[in-house]
DNA sequence: CTATTTTAGTGTTTCGTTACACCAACTGTT
DNA sequence: AACAGTTGGTGTAACGAAACACTAAAATAG
């Protein structure tokens, strides 16, 4: 193993130079020297393998080039591709991004921060969209930067720098429309405890879409899977599962069900399949994420696309401009983008006859 | 927003002791002081939110407490569950993990491997599998411990330091003898590029298996999905699809699929029916993994579970005995342990009539 | 031909923490 | 009372990179 560290020192060294110009080769401040010198230095650079230690630029700066990405899950593949995007796109502005799965509990997101502003992440995004930001109001005090990510944020009086989401109303509104148009007029939903802003706008936009019909939704008809707190997707399909045989085993059951996302929709066929409902025939199920498996699986899901890429691409770049820029913060910083309805083959007209008892 | 940081000195300040004193505190040095100056400190650190800069520590100490981990994928929620697992047991023993997804790419995995160690991160691991470590020589020159999971080393010749993976020969074993007992004969594989050390050793059970059961596996009975390079498992669930529909075109199709992982297997269900073959009547399918998804999916997939916890647990514990005392290091570094055959709806003994045709 | 500006660098201090050498005040021993 | 040993600390010099205040030499102006 080769035993002596190479630093800038060695750099210097070798190039025949002082580490204050290596230091401005490293950061770009080529008008401070001739263009040989410059190109002798990279020279040496490249020879010794010589990589700027972080953990020196970071005390000296006060920060690091680093954004933290807490999700709530990392057994829904959603969070998995939100986190890939995320990271290429600030890798592309030369950021590095710190995963973290807090399982939507705030007292894991709070923990993580900490670590995270400790370790110089001057930024962070938020995907677990709570109804409060409480538990980062202290770190916000000590300069964290929060950015919202799945839910929109309606300025920066809670102190949250940008937020980039899916518009959850109408994302709910489309859904429910689709199965009103079908001629379903009975509509259950499954989902996560609703205590999170982007299941409430979701169901909110349900709601709206329903009374305009002249629909109501009553709560025996919305079923909340999961604890109180910390719970997460882990087992989404689980609970999906659960929650469609309780609400089909209902005096009632509904002839449609909107779920929370895909995972809860696939394991919402689980569980109308486990009651001798078949999909969409007996049962019509509409998702929400459009993951990939959502046209992999039988029936193919119909379901909400939200635009992944480019909504990871929009709040890394707006992220990244508060940082680098802390000027003008307002309009613009809080987007909303529209989701699409995909239709696929889960959603049906409801079946007239043998409205109210299962066929199993 | 508070200016100020607070740092060390204002936590010596607050508690009348010298920086010195508080450093052993943190650092657990209590036969450093008495009972009484440690609680006072401990008091300042606590009204001051006081959390030591990790860059200062780690530029004193050479190197950070943090893990890497790289991933092949995202979008399995497999990898998802291994960076959960290892996450946690990094976490309890005071170190981080910084999760890359390289999608398999070597240059890739490079690249993020060259990042972490200039980040301080000591050990890396990497759980890709490949063939050759050799993009990671120079690193480990400089330092960098390596542990592989999900493939068996045999030993430090190559400079990795440990290894936990399921036995994968053992696997494709379990899987391919499920089949023969249920009496195929004509058994295919669906997988990614046959190009890491586990799936080599997944092909190489089955083919072991059948061949102690006098059966060939001919090569035109083998789909490797993905380009040669670059591939990850981000469309593992189209790779399957695709597989299947070809290899149920051959002349003389399979009577049941071996899958490379559970989402490929998922495609598989999709290919299969695509032509019109139900599973497991016309075809059996088994994946490797055993996702939370499989046993929600239509049929419960059959497949071969990864004790993913205990694995987890396992390499990093292994690994952080190495970063804390270098010394011995053979044996019981490079761990096998076995995976375990979890038999669900999706495979059934084959129908011998209507063989070489399909039913569409 | 000198005065001024520009170019192309250099030397030193600093960031927050920790290791290490040091030391004052007690305790116990003879 | 003198001495050694222990307890409970303190002061300071690093770690590697970068900001800042410098300056020697060259270019330009008058």
């Amino acid at each position: 193993m080769a035993r002596e560290p190479i630093g800038i020192r060695e750099v210097a060294r070798a190039a025949g130079v002082s580490t204050s110009t290596v230091s401005n080769v490293i950061n770009g401040r080529d008008d401070k020297m001739r263009a040989e010198t410059r190109s002798r230095v990279l020279e040496a650079i490249q020879t010794l393998r010589y990589t700027p230690n972080t953990a020196a630029q970071q005390l000296k700066s006060g920060h690091a080039t680093t954004i933290g990405l807490i999700i709530p899950s990392t057994a829904n593949p959603f969070w998995g591709a939100v986190a890939h995007h995320v990271e290429r796109a600030a890798r592309q502005s030369g950021y590095r991004v710190l995963i973290c799965n807090a399982e939507r509990d705030p007292v894991e997101e709070a923990r993580y921060a900490e670590m995270l502003l400790a370790s110089g992440t001057q930024a962070i995004i938020l995907a677990s969209s709570p109804l409060s930001f409480d538990h980062f109001h202290h770190l916000m005090e000590r300069g964290l930067k929060l950015a919202a990510f799945d839910q929109r944020v309606r300025d920066m009086t809670g102190g949250i720098t940008c937020s980039v989401s899916v518009d959850q109303e109408m994302g709910g509104m489309l859904a429910a429309q689709h199965l009103l148009g079908l001629g379903h007029r009975r509509i259950g939903v499954v989902t996560g405890p609703i205590k999170t802003n982007s299941r409430i706008g979701r169901v909110n936009g349900i709601r709206t879409a329903l009374s305009r019909a002249g629909i109501d939704l009553p709560d025996s008809l919305i079923w909340q899977g999961g604890g109180v707190i910390g719970f997460g997707d882990m087992e989404g399909s689980e609970l999906g599962r659960v929650g469609v045989r309780e609400l089909l085993s209902r005096d009632e059951p509904p002839t449609a069900i909107l779920t929370g996302n895909d995972m809860y929709a696939l394991g919402a066929y689980a569980g109308a399949r486990d009651l001798g409902y078949r999909v969409p025939d007996d049962i019509s199920i509409v998702g929400f994420d459009d993951i990939v498996l959502s046209e992999i699986v039988q029936p193919p899901l119909t379901t909400i696309r939200q635009p992944v890429s480019a909504m990871a691409d929009t709040i890394v770049r707006l992220l990244i401009r508060h940082i680098e820029q802390p000027t003008g913060t307002d309009a613009e910083s809080f987007i909303s983008v529209a989701p699409q309805l995909i239709v696929r083959g889960s959603t049906a007209s409801p079946r007239t006859v043998l409205k109210s008892q299962g066929v199993s």
